[in-house]
DNA sequence: AGTGAAAAGGCTTTAAC
DNA sequence: GTTAAAGCCTTTTCACT
């Protein structure tokens, strides 16, 4: 973690790109794809990883193989929204692994959850022995995701 | 793509764990910290990619070093709910490289969208230029993202 | 399913241009 | 920015339990 230059070329982007279509793309072939030497893409790769912008490696998984069905969104109003209320918030929702995503969101002093759940009984089980349970919550609003249009995780080509 | 086998033991998901945080921990590493030799670990990995729970291997972006500063959920209805309708709003999305997520919900036949914009400016041209121009849109209604509290992609620790 | 050991291949560094 | 080569580490295969 040495650099912290935020600035990237077409070329590091066309390897960021190969890289997330698949991260085991031998370095040789990077190179060739992007005509150049596969030094000079280690010491892109590199330059980039170091600066944060390539945070880490990983893989993606099929939910529904995992037993994970089902998407479902839901809103959430709080009583109060002063600091302490969404620090609480936030940590009741850390410890709640179903729970993927929360967000804060402009407008209505809302929160949009992305929850992963197995099934309908499993999504009534988690709203009432894990949601309903954090303290503050005044109105809540479930949708179940019928289907998935789109799913990706940058917008890079 | 052999196997279609669905189910995977704790051993199996210890491994998808390790490779969730880092997809290069070496398989010596792994094998060392579940007590199992680097070939069974490299047939229960072969095995999961066969099978397609492990999908492909990835990396994580921060987006906001790409310039990606603002999230906006964008909540959308269209004029009709036609199979035709959904495929060509579906196929309008697909080809916006800032739509990171696309989603029909139940209940109110809506649609989740979640963008990835530079800023505000950037979020104005974006609905103005690439969303309000697809056919069908009825209503829309936006909300910018003000804090991620949590961010996963599975319910694996 | 499991193991250890050998073979094959990719990564990383260095050096010279 | 380039090629080439060496050493190291990882992946992959194989023979066997």
């Amino acid at each position: 973690m040495e650099e912290s230059r935020k600035s990237f070329d077409a070329v590091d982007l066309r390897i960021l790109s190969i890289l997330l279509k698949d991260s085991r793309t031998p370095l040789h072939d990077i190179s060739r794809a992007i005509n150049l030497s596969t030094t000079s893409c280690w010491n892109r790769i590199k330059r980039m990883t170091d600066c944060g912008v390539l945070e880490s490696y990983t893989v993606k998984l099929d939910l529904a193989q995992l037993g994970y069905n089902d998407t479902v969104i839901v809103q959430v109003t709080l009583d109060s929204h002063s600091e302490q209320t969404l620090y609480e918030f936030g940590r009741a929702l850390e410890s709640i692994p179903e729970v993927l995503e929360a967000l804060l969101i402009s407008g209505d002093y809302d929160y949009f959850l992305r929850l992963a759940v197995k099934d309908t009984r499993d999504y009534e089980r988690l709203l009432r022995e894990r949601l309903y349970t954090i303290p503050g919550i005044r109105h809540s609003k479930s949708s179940f995701v019928l289907r998935t249009l789109k799913k990706v995780d940058t917008p890079l080509t």
